[in-house]
DNA sequence: CGCTTTTGACCCGCGC
DNA sequence: GCGCGGGTCAAAAGCG
């Protein structure tokens, strides 16, 4: 794989700045930063609860079910860049299905397309012609899950360490966009209660009206009451969120860096 | 034709 | 030292 690590540990543990590139190999000292996106009750229903997938590209290059869990966990690449180390790791709360835990491990070593105009663009496009990135609304489901997203969809941070942010640059969005939209970042594993959560992110959340006026146009009215195990099975790939977390996520994503 | 997704196996770290 | 579990890689198949 990469290099030759003599040693993860010395690695990780030598180089922290490198850790983020190298991420060593398995569990080390890795930035996380763990996203918390609460699908509502469409998780039932919704196909691909997906992950903030930034306007950047991510390959699945793995999935595996994790112990205690009912739900696989999904692992991801940053396919944008040849060279990102950027990844990751999408699982649904096994207490909460409606909760997606979207773990971001590494940074992306490039900035990404041109956010400003390739973002607004791709929104557009996509939008219309789907076909671009990971989250392309491509099946009527996609889109009815977005048109749903947009009405329940709820984002939270679970910021478990706070130190990295330098390393979050490119995570965080370069967008901005979120301009009008400001989702609280609560943790509702670590003591925000879940209702107000709940609440609160719900009415913020549909008010965004931002990065609305593309999902309704895609609203698809189509209830795949599939299994919910069914999609679990498949785990999310990508979302409708996608959209939505364009241009919310990235400023609320905290960088986690485990001991 | 190229890229992404899927599935299984292998390897490594961590805990007991 | 052994076992368990997690994470990554590699090959094959499917889809756009």
């Amino acid at each position: 794989m990469d290099g030759s690590p003599s040693s993860p540990e010395l690695d990780s543990k030598v180089s922290e700045l490198k850790s983020e590139t190298q991420a060593s190999k398995r569990r080390k000292l890795v930035e996380k930063t763990v996203v918390t996106v609460r699908i509502g009750e469409n998780a039932g229903k919704v196909k691909h609860e997906g992950p903030p997938s930034d306007f950047w590209s991510w390959r699945k290059y793995g999935q595996k079910p994790i112990k205690g869990s009912p739900y696989p966990r999904g692992y991801y690449r940053c396919s944008t860049s040849k060279g990102c180390s950027a990844k990751k790791q999408v699982e649904r709360c096994r207490t909460d299905a409606s909760l997606l835990i979207i773990t971001y491990t590494s940074t992306h070593n490039h900035p990404g397309p041109d956010i400003h105009s390739t973002n607004l663009n791709q929104q557009l496009n996509e939008s219309q012609a789907p076909s671009t990135d990971e989250d392309r609304p491509t099946t009527p489901k996609q889109e009815q899950q977005e048109e749903e997203n947009h009405n329940q969809p709820t984002v939270s941070i679970s910021p478990k360490d706070d130190n990295e942010g330098h390393n979050f640059h490119y995570l965080q969005s370069p967008i901005n966009c979120s301009q009008d939209i400001m989702i609280s970042q609560e943790d509702p594993f670590t003591e925000n209660p879940a209702e107000k959560t709940d609440d609160t992110l719900d009415i913020l959340l549909d008010e965004e009206p931002i990065s609305c006026p593309r999902m309704m146009t895609l609203a698809t009215p189509k209830s795949e009451e599939n299994d919910f195990f069914d999609e679990l099975e498949e785990l999310p790939t990508y979302s409708g969120f996608t959209s939505f977390m364009r241009s919310n996520f990235y400023d609320e994503r905290i960088p986690v860096v485990p001991s």
